[in-house]
DNA sequence: CAATGCATGTAATGAGTTACATGATTCC
DNA sequence: GGAATCATGTAACTCATTACATGCATTG
């Protein structure tokens, strides 16, 4: 098992999802596409990790429901007990930022922010899932026991890291105008 | 040519490094083996992107230190103007965490206790090079056309980011005492 | 005397992306 | 009429990790 078959198992154990569905929440914590998902799920459910129900739908594509079993709960339990691998981080974003010496101001300063816009952007849609979840379990969230407390705290760390991130673009801001002072 | 390539020609424009070398800075914003690196070495100095120097050492192997060419150079101020892809972050702990809920307060405490310490080295051995840098090559780092402006900025969000994981690891922990009093 | 650091490379395998493939519905 | 959303799947390819391979010097 690799750490996206987890990543699957954990985002099941929490409510039974389809494929389409999962591709999406994974976001948070693992990217990947629905070309590694799809095999993956049906793996998973051939070694009874997880089973599945086809709901017929109408005006949309019918679906297959995944749902965790005790065998996958039980995997998924020991799983989380042993020690993570260290995180992987690759962005372009940071590449080009090492080396931003090389390009003149302006183009340092579209960079810059095209990266706020896009982290704004972030912001806006995990203060919404935030609210979202405190309205609909309420300080329950807030407890370890519920379902929904490591999807919580997950979207409270990343909302901060966000945050940073545009506090810190405009921090480089201010440098990039200290250097290159504005005629006007 | 792929981010990695680069990354390599990001890290080499700044100073010349054997793969070795490239292997460790690397760290910052694209982990990469040695595997991967020495082979695309040899294939950037193949299409003139970069150019090596073999160095005799006494009581230590040979190296190979490369230099970017000014054709690589022209490279990557090029694809440092478009527009970055999105980042990827793949981390085995936030996975854990989205399904801490399956396990004990112990279990969780530990799990966080360990990400504490890991990140508190890492703030460690951050601070030292920011203290380096700034000895080397004082004020000088917070301008835009210093070689070492991109690195300086880098690390101060690294730094940021590490300090502000801690104290969000604190934060969980101290929802977990809630949930778990400890009777005593 | 075992482990770690320096230093470079290849081969096999696993993980992940892009492209190919299909098809109805809804929104602009 | 074109794009986006829902929904699942496979094939080809690139990217990344693990394992194999070597060898000397220093440190504990």
């Amino acid at each position: 098992m690799n750490a996206l078959g987890y990543a699957l198992l954990g985002m099941l154990v929490r409510k039974p999802c389809s494929g389409y569905e999962l591709t999406q929440l994974l976001e948070v914590f693992w990217q990947a596409k629905h070309s590694q998902i799809y095999p993956l799920l049906t793996k998973l459910e051939q070694e009874q990790f997880l089973s599945y129900e086809q709901v017929q739908q109408t005006g949309k594509p019918d679906k297959k429901i995944y749902s965790i079993t005790e065998k996958g709960q039980a995997l998924l339990q020991d799983w989380i007990a042993q020690a993570p691998a260290a995180p992987v981080i690759r962005d372009e974003f940071l590449v080009k930022v090492y080396a931003i010496w090389l390009t003149d101001v302006h183009t340092a300063k579209k960079l810059f922010e095209e990266r706020i816009s896009v982290y704004e952007e972030k912001v806006l849609f995990r203060e919404t899932e935030i609210k979202k979840m405190k309205q609909e379990h309420g300080k329950d969230i807030e407890d370890i026991t519920s379902r929904h407390f490591g999807r919580y705290i997950l979207f409270q760390r990343k909302l901060n890291q966000e945050k940073d991130e545009i506090a810190w673009c405009r921090w480089v801001m201010s440098l990039l105008e200290k250097g290159a002072p504005t005629i006007g």
